[in-house]
RNA sequence: GCGCCCGUAGCUCAGUAGGAUAGAGCAUCGGUUUCCUAAACCGAAGGUCAGAGGUUCGAAUCCUCUCGGGCGUACCA
């Protein structure tokens, strides 16, 4: 099935073009600013008037004539300047909404077609892309912290949507595992196990790296004090750049114990599209450096400047107006992120064929994603045909509107985090559901607490900063996972009571063709639920998360509405099936949007 | 200095190619439980879209300037 705007936009465009003898013209389909001009209005034809030079209105009405929509609209009307308004009628909207949901039925009874994969009728794009999205990139040896969170989740919804849409998605991890620090890493952990030996303890790397923070701290600290281990880093370096077996073993092992933790936390969060065969870190292009400068000084782009070999890009300035380098060998021989993100680039595209590349990291980085493509594209290694996208956002700030930070300045570790997410929401459903199992009441802390923090962050515009708050994320009311969670529950409470009364679904709606729609809140949620599509269409085409939770939360309150005004259960014969459906597809559109794209979990109830 | 992002209700924020009378939530005030979970619903009030010009049928949205904030700006990522 095609999505209803896509299918407005198609006509009123065609008829557009006969009307005014010109192919390419937009109809510029909206949701309508305000339910008395209808579902949707069409915009499209003012701009065109202009171009034409014509009256807009008369345009409107020759449009109108050249066009048929009798099928899913009621008569069009024609308004202010020129807008062409559009009301769908409610026999169209009767079948189309059973229909998208026998669709979700019929994948449902196929079996074998995953959630995440049923289509709610919504078809897949015609032209599907291969789409690398760079995502969450934590670093080796330390613990993810609050600054990981968005880059891994956000990245996580990208790819869901996109797949969704039914494109060909690759996620990459581009974990920081490769640099000078890892030499002290080395030289640390390779001390210790001396050391562990000599006593006869078993050496394990998961003591060794029980706490990878302090790992780090302590490294660092030696290095600093102790001349003796300061000189094994160094070897531990240069072994590490040689290939020398002790010390890339000692390597390995570090990001082994790393990468345990980072799952652990990804598990938390729900993010399951990231594993070892997309994990490719910097050490991952560390043979492709050489190359990469070599390649660009060949081409003439890169040249030395200070002692450090730079590309300069046209179009960037630094503080004293000269060019902006962007260095990519430092004065010393090391390569930087410049270099590898170079370097992961050309791999992206000419192995993982990338149609578009998406970095989703922090807004500060835009100048080093703005130089990365340009250097990428005045050296050739991608053409026009390959998207490059940096999806940026902003910081997560404490409640003084300062970065978020422990009290003693540190960075707040991710899984703490999460796990006070989690605590606080255990509180609230021992204060309102106390009858509840133990077993259940942790479900729901999980699902609430963790749902809380991702939903928080992914109904912000992505672009800007937001101030992190439990208690605002937490809250019952407004746009909250508990809300959105809540609602679910509530239906699936229905669905539990028609059980007991001896009212079976599956019956009542097995061979239903069409609904009855009469309340004014039936026929506005039936309205709003076949807009997923566009919902999801619009969040992907910006990568905009917001766009999606707007729509979950907009669809909630909907269905509020029409659970206060319309009983169920009780409704009469005729009602019944149509009001079940309603509460059946809306659920499964929540679940699907909440817990398939956001990572979002559902809960029964609560 | 220059560049980028931003400035929308008391607060936190939406606003999807420039569309009609700018929307939510919180907080405030008022109402709704013999009725499928009140973790809910309904209503009221609240605005010079930072300010000033401009572009046009039409601007929160595009352009110019001013003010205010954040970030970035050569060897960290």
């Amino acid at each position: 099935m095609k999505i209803v705007l896509d299918i407005l936009e198609e006509r009123i465009s065609a008829a557009m073009a006969s009307a005014a003898g010109c192919d390419n013209c937009a109809a510029i389909v909206r949701p309508s600013t305000d339910a008395k001009f209808g579902d949707y209005q069409a915009n499209g034809v003012m701009g065109l008037a202009k171009k034409l030079k014509t009256n807009p209105r008369k345009l409107a009405e020759e449009v109108v004539k050249n066009l048929d929509l009798s099928d899913i609209c009621e008569p069009l009307e024609i308004a202010g300047p020129g807008f062409i308004n559009l009301r769908l009628k409610t026999d169209f909207l009767e079948t189309a909404v059973v229909e998208i949901y026998n669709h979700y039925v019929q994948e449902e009874y196929l079996g074998q077609v995953p959630r995440c994969l049923r289509r709610f009728g919504i078809d897949k794009v015609s032209n599907p892309k291969t789409i690398v999205v760079d995502f969450s990139s934590p670093n080796i040896a330390k613990q993810m912290h609050v600054g990981h969170l968005r880059s891994t989740i956000i990245g996580d919804c990208i790819c869901n949507i996109l797949r969704f849409l039914g494109h060909d998605v690759k996620p990459q991890n581009h974990i920081g595992d490769w640099g000078t620090q890892f030499g002290m890493l080395c030289a640390l952990l390779s001390r210790k196990r001396i050391e562990i030996g000599k006593t006869g303890e078993k050496v394990s790397n998961t003591i060794i790296l029980a706490d990878l923070e302090a790992f780090y701290r302590e490294a660092k600290q030696l290095f600093d004090t102790d001349e003796d281990f300061a000189n094994e880093a160094r070897d531990a370096v240069v072994g590490l750049h040689k290939g020398n077996q002790r010390w890339t073993e000692i390597w390995r092992q570090i990001v082994r114990e790393s990468e345990k933790h980072h799952q652990e936390v990804y598990r938390k969060l729900r993010v399951y599209c990231l594993h070892d065969s997309n994990t490719r870190g910097e050490s991952a292009y560390k043979d492709d450096l050489p190359g990469v400068v070599a390649d660009l000084k060949q081409k003439g782009l890169a040249v030395d400047s200070d002692g450090a070999v730079c590309v300069f890009p046209e179009g960037f300035k630094n503080k004293e107006g000269q060019p902006l380098p962007f260095i990519i060998q430092k004065s010393d021989g090391a390569y930087l992120y410049a270099t590898t993100d170079l370097a992961a680039l050309r791999y992206r595209v000419n192995e993982l064929k990338a149609n578009a590349i998406i970095y989703v990291t922090d807004s500060r980085q835009k100048l080093h994603f703005e130089m990365l493509f340009a250097v990428a594209k005045k050296a050739g290694w991608v053409g026009d045909d390959v998207e490059l996208s940096h999806v940026m956002f902003g910081s997560v700030l404490g409640e003084d509107g300062t970065p978020l930070k422990t009290r003693s300045g540190e960075n707040v570790k991710l899984k703490e985090l999460l796990d006070e997410a989690v605590e606080r929401a255990k509180s609230v459903v021992e204060e309102k559901n106390p009858e509840l199992s133990q077993d259940e009441k942790e479900t729901i802390a999980k699902a609430v607490g963790i749902g809380a923090v991702k939903y928080a962050d992914y109904s912000n515009n992505r672009t800007s900063d937001y101030v992190f708050s439990f208690d605002k994320m937490l809250a019952m009311d407004g746009n909250t996972a508990p809300y959105m969670q809540y609602a679910y529950a509530r239906i699936k409470s229905i669905e539990r009571k028609a059980l007991d009364k001896d009212v079976s679904i599956e019956k009542e709606l097995e061979n239903l063709q069409t609904l009855n729609l009469t309340e004014p809140a039936e026929l506005d949620l039936a309205k709003y639920l076949v807009r997923y599509g566009e919902a999801l269409q619009a969040a992907a085409a910006d990568y905009r998360p917001n766009y999606l939770t707007a729509y979950l939360y907009e669809l909630a309150q909907k269905f509020s509405a029409f659970y206060t005004n319309c009983p169920v259960l009780k409704a009469e014969p005729d009602k019944r099936p149509t009001r079940l459906l309603l509460c059946d597809l809306t659920a499964k559109t929540i679940r699907h949007g909440l817990s398939e794209l956001l990572g979002i979990e559902v809960v029964e109830q609560m």
